[in-house]
DNA sequence: TTGAAAGCGCTAACAG
DNA sequence: CTGTTAGCGCTTTCAA
């Protein structure tokens, strides 16, 4: 009695059985319009809510989508969080959201443990093995994120267009040769960023050659910026922004400037790519559109629909240009920054020589 | 046969009573070890997953908590999220997370749709009245970030202190009357930062004067720096870092320097506090830790813990110093910047006139 | 169109 | 310690 009420309460006040309350509701086609309006009367009046868990125990539709990240602190998933959470709840479902750490491990844990309790997954950057992936797409409907696995719904961004953009971008600034400053190991995105690179530098009849591989951190950027240094070009290009913005910092620090010594371009314009300074020219991704997408697909599976769309739904990416990168200074071949071991002197010499040239 | 078994296949296999598997499985001290062992054993034989809706069903325990936050696109929660969502993971809950969009409706029906399934609430920034809160807290554990509300449970940050901190940091860098720039018109944060300010104003012997309301964004800012303009300081303290950040970018194209032109302090220490240039001084609130206790607490609060603790639990903040703050420049009384309404061509002539008093 | 009855998978008394 | 018996709140046959 002190508890919600049940159907049990609305069927006795409205005079009718329990069933015919359960019919009002989810079938209010089957039951005779005057008695329907009668009982959400007084189901209204009783402050009936349904119980979604006692429903689902017998449907097995728990009007709940899970979304799994890699890594919640990584700002690449803040608005493909949001994309996916205003889908899933524009669609009436509510949305659970995990972090794996990366651990494959915790990630396979995570699954097993929302597996009952899901109409489905997206997996956003999965760290399991295609598989494992496969495995798991046969108990419950899911869609992947950021890559494709064969056999699996997924939705990517169209990286070799955002690339090829960019490299365009950076020719037609006059810089000849670019340096990729790659991502994680095993990531799939790297690796088509970087093909896509070397395709794109073949076609412009530009020179690319990579550095890394990094973790995709603000941190690893700065550091790359020191490998950068050893043998510089006047432009580069990186795997995500964070590593661009650690790249920016880097070469700020050890006296190049950004974009008159090198030009840089990110991926993935993340919110602070805007707030960078200088503002950070960036490959972006539809993030938002990127959750929305990949959980309206799986809503769409989930509720019937085959899923024959297997192959992966490409997203379009656009170059943002902002003011990281700029026309190649053609005044210096070799900058002062870069011709030798970095040491604080040398990058105090740098930073004045170019002031000394402006 | 096909779906996944039940506690009943698992009995069946074990040649028990299916009451002993659950035992087995809630209480293993009120069962014999052997059994307790066998069961174990063909529950992981056959794949035996227990299923938590229908455990809920009659436990009423869902593993379950909810994170509503009022605008999921605000920096401000990515790491409240993540603390939150670690604070429940670790302890074996599952973390649904809804955004209210700033929409009292929204965030009432979203508390509704979500009462029968979760154990808790954790609401971060409500737009609900202190009564309404109270009402929904009556019926749910619920812990309230961000804002006290009298008679629940409550974490806020330590607002007082830090502000102290910050006009502190600007009183002993020089600056005698220091601009508050306001947030969001019924904020109980932005109250609060305000009177800390007038409070610790009057300690320091600084003034203080108050621009806004304003809301809590980067483009707010960018016009507040207008609005700066007509009366300018050379010290202002935003409501929050994307205001801060706003301010920085709007005073910057109008000619103003910062830090060197106005001193900039911000509120929060969002992750982008540290990416853009001049890094911003921020009063940092901890954040992550914040969604962490806030769940915490809300956990044993269901564990049955009397929620006593109704006075605010004040996590401490603290003064993060970066480049937006710096000593007054004395050799101005009235930057050119702010002398009157500012245009292109007084822009100009502000930067290069504060080029050459370099 | 409606009621009665039998579960969904698990837990919780209550006996033995 | 273990089996039996009722439910948790809702859906779903199956008759009427």
């Amino acid at each position: 009695m002190g508890g919600q009420p049940t159907i049990y309460d609305v069927a006795r006040a409205a005079g009718v059985a329990p069933s015919t309350v359960s019919r009002a509701f989810s079938r209010p086609g089957r039951v005779n319009a005057a008695t329907a309006e009668r009982i959400r009367q007084v189901a209204e009046e009783l402050g009936y809510r349904a119980n979604p868990l006692a429903r689902a125990l017998s449907t097995h539709r728990t009007q709940m989508v899970a979304l799994v990240v890699s890594d919640i602190t990584n700002p690449f998933y803040f608005e493909i969080i949001r994309g996916a959470e205003h889908a899933a709840s524009a669609a009436g479902y509510t949305m659970v959201l995990s972090d794996t750490q990366e651990s494959d491990r915790l990630e396979r844990l995570i699954l097993e443990r929302a597996m009952p309790t899901v109409e489905g997954f997206v997996l956003a950057s999965s760290r399991l093995s295609d598989t494992a992936i496969r495995m798991v797409a046969k108990q419950k409907p899911m869609v992947v994120l950021n890559r494709p696995v064969g056999g699996v719904p997924s939705v990517v961004p169209d990286i070799p267009r955002g690339t090829r953009r960019a490299m365009e971008h950076l020719g037609e600034l006059g810089h000849d040769t670019i340096t990729y400053v790659g991502g994680p190991e095993a990531s799939w995105a790297d690796g088509m960023r970087w093909r896509s690179a070397l395709e794109a530098a073949h076609e412009l009849e530009l020179r690319v050659r990579r550095i890394g591989p990094n973790l995709p951190t603000v941190a690893a950027g700065v550091e790359a910026a020191r490998e950068l240094a050893k043998a510089p070009t006047t432009a580069v290009l990186a795997y995500n922004d964070q590593l661009a913005m650690g790249l920016m910092r880097g070469l700020t620090t050890m006296g190049a400037r950004v974009p008159r010594d090198v030009s840089v371009v990110g991926f993935d314009n993340i919110l602070a790519a805007d707030l960078v300074t200088p503002g950070l020219t960036t490959v972006g991704a539809p993030l938002r559109s990127m959750g929305g997408t990949a959980v309206q697909n799986l809503l769409a599976y989930i509720g019937g629909a085959s899923h024959g769309s297997t192959t992966p739904v490409v997203l379009p990416t656009r170059l943002v240009v902002r003011d990281s990168t700029a026309q190649r200074s053609r005044k210096r071949t070799s900058p002062a920054w870069g011709t030798t071991k970095v040491s604080g002197s040398a990058s105090r010499a740098a930073r004045s020589s170019s002031a000394g040239s402006r």
